[in-house]
Parts: C-alpha cells; sequence; structure tokens
DNA sequence: TGTTAAATGCAAATGATTTGCAACTTCATG
DNA sequence: CATGAAGTTGCAAATCATTTGCATTTAACA
C-alpha cells in the first residue's frame, strides 16, 4: 500500500499524535486534520481554509496550524511551482518523501510511487562531496481528459 | 561540454538573438543579459537588480526584461524553493534542461547534469496515460565546506 | 530625421504568507 | 471540578515577491 495512502487513519490518532508532539488539540486543528485526513492530494491553504465550515477558523489560524502540524512531522509541503504551497498529511509511520504528476491543463494531480533511483543520487552527492542529500520533484504533463482527440 | 556553460557567447550574439524575436535591444535589457552571460549559476531578480551599475534600471523593469527574455527563450527559470525565482541564461542551441544541487547551509549552488531517467519518466507518462510529460527536479544537500569535521 | 509601437520609471496594486497584540482556550495541577 | 500559565486565536496591519497603470521616453524602420 503506497505510503500516501492515510485516509484510514482516524481522527482521535492524529490527535493523540499532535499531543504527543507537546501540542494542544485545538477546534481549527482538528477541523484541519479531519479535512486533510480525507484528502488524496496537497491542499492549498487558501482551499484548506474555505472548505472549512463557514467561520470555523481565520486563514491566519490555518497557516499557524499548518506550520505547527508541519514542525511535528505530520504535514508534508508540496510545491508544484504555482507560487502556493500545498500540504498532504503523513500518516503515522509513512515514509512521507514522494512526488507527484500535476496535469498543465487542468491541475488534476496523481500521486506518484517511483521516485529518483537513490544509486544515482549518492553517485551526485559523492561526485559533488555533498552529504544527506534529498531532492524535490514533481512531472507535469497533459492527462488523458486533458489531451486533444 | 555541458549545456549550462554559455559565459562564452559574446553579448552582440545575445542582442542579436533578441532583435531576431522581435524585442528591441535597450539598454536596460543589454545590461541584464551582459551580467547573466557571467553568471554560472541561477540569479534572483534582486541580485540581479543590485548588481546593475547604480542607476541603470528600475526593479520593475529587471522582471518584465526577464519575462521577454523567458518568453524569448533566452532565459530558464529555476526555483530553489524559497519563494524566490532564479534565471540563468540559456546559451544559443543549448538544451536548457539540467538541475541543481544547493547547500542548505550556505546556499552554493551546483549545477548537475545527471537527469531523472527519461526511460523511467516514459513509463510514469505511459502508467497513467499522460502525455508531453518534464519535470522540475532539485537537490538538497550538506556541501563539504559545511560539513561538521 | 519623424513616427510609432515598445519599453521604462515610478508608484500603487496584488497575492501569498507572516506577525503584533489583546482576548480566549487548553490542560496539567491542585 | 476550579484555576492559572502557556499556548492559541481573531483581526488587522505588515512583509515580500511580483505585477500593473500610466505618463514619458526611446529603439528601429520608413
Amino acid at each position: 500500500m503506497p505510503a500516501h495512502r492515510h485516509g484510514h487513519e482516524p481522527l482521535a490518532s492524529l490527535t493523540r499524535r499532535l499531543r504527543g508532539k507537546n501540542r494542544r488539540v485545538t477546534g481549527p486543528r482538528q477541523a484541519i486534520l479531519d479535512l486533510l485526513r480525507q484528502q488524496a492530494h496537497p491542499q492549498a491553504i487558501k482551499q484548506i481554509h474555505s472548505a472549512l465550515p463557514p467561520g470555523e477558523c481565520d486563514l491566519a489560524t490555518v497557516y499557524r496550524s499548518i506550520r505547527i502540524l508541519e514542525q511535528a512531522g505530520m504535514v508534508q509541503r508540496f510545491d508544484f511551482g504555482d507560487g502556493v504551497a500545498r500540504f498532504e498529511l503523513i500518516g503515522d509511520g509513512d515514509d512521507a518523501h514522494h512526488h507527484h504528476l500535476v496535469c498543465t491543463q487542468c491541475d488534476v494531480v496523481v500521486e506518484i510511487d517511483d521516485c529518483f533511483p537513490a544509486q544515482l543520487e549518492q553517485k551526485i552527492a559523492r561526485h559533488n562531496g555533498f552529504i544527506n542529500l534529498t531532492h524535490k520533484l514533481e512531472f507535469f504533463g497533459l492527462c488523458p481528459s486533458c489531451q486533444p482527440a
């Protein structure tokens, strides 16, 4: 089962994780966590905010909560190059590292399980004397629905 | 010779290319092109602007010029995930596609010639029914100078 | 050399994200 | 179960990168 399938982790488990990180479990945070656990793809802050029950919480609180969750290692940030950060829940114990394939026309997102070859990455590290290599990688293309007949 | 070694293309050749794209060769544009041709790594707009002779041109003009150059296919945009776009000159006839390795500590940049395996990318395309795949890929790590003894 | 569309400077507008601050909760303790 | 200190929130204002409106200047060609 792919690492990014976390829709089954109950909210209670998530709040427990948060409390375990010495963070308070508040209304906004529960709402955000509950929303994220139902999403299969990275969500922008605005998307999260407008999907919350009206008046549930302030936009600034979404920004702050997401930052807290990111620092707690419960949320992963992605950048599709459009100037808007997107966030995905990290399942407990999941290897959060993965990539996406985004349609350049309709913005549909597909989660990708393939990754940059570790061996090649190590070669790059060695070749340049760097250590602790990581990478950001996202794919773009035309999805089936957007392809001309 | 790597595609990103373009420091040898004379300014006159660059302005010729620009004029060939039906764009006017102005003072600011020449200054920006001349600056970029001497850089081995992507430059942020602010870097470009402050490296220009004082009063040479307005910050907004740098933004506009870079956009023109990007549209003309003479400049390539890169995103290191820090919210600031960076730009590199594309040598005439160069295959502009390449990646970077950035030190997470001191921000030093190394140009990388390795790329995501084309065959694997095609597999991803096929597997998801997408066409015209491209990707954004940047590496991060600790450079030799920043590594603890 | 004159015309004209393109380019520039300057200031104001955008859009994402952050922050100051006072009021309000959470939750460990008593 | 009440209490208070520390953590959170709402709201508004501040930042930062980038874009844009507009009047003025200028490159390039007839």
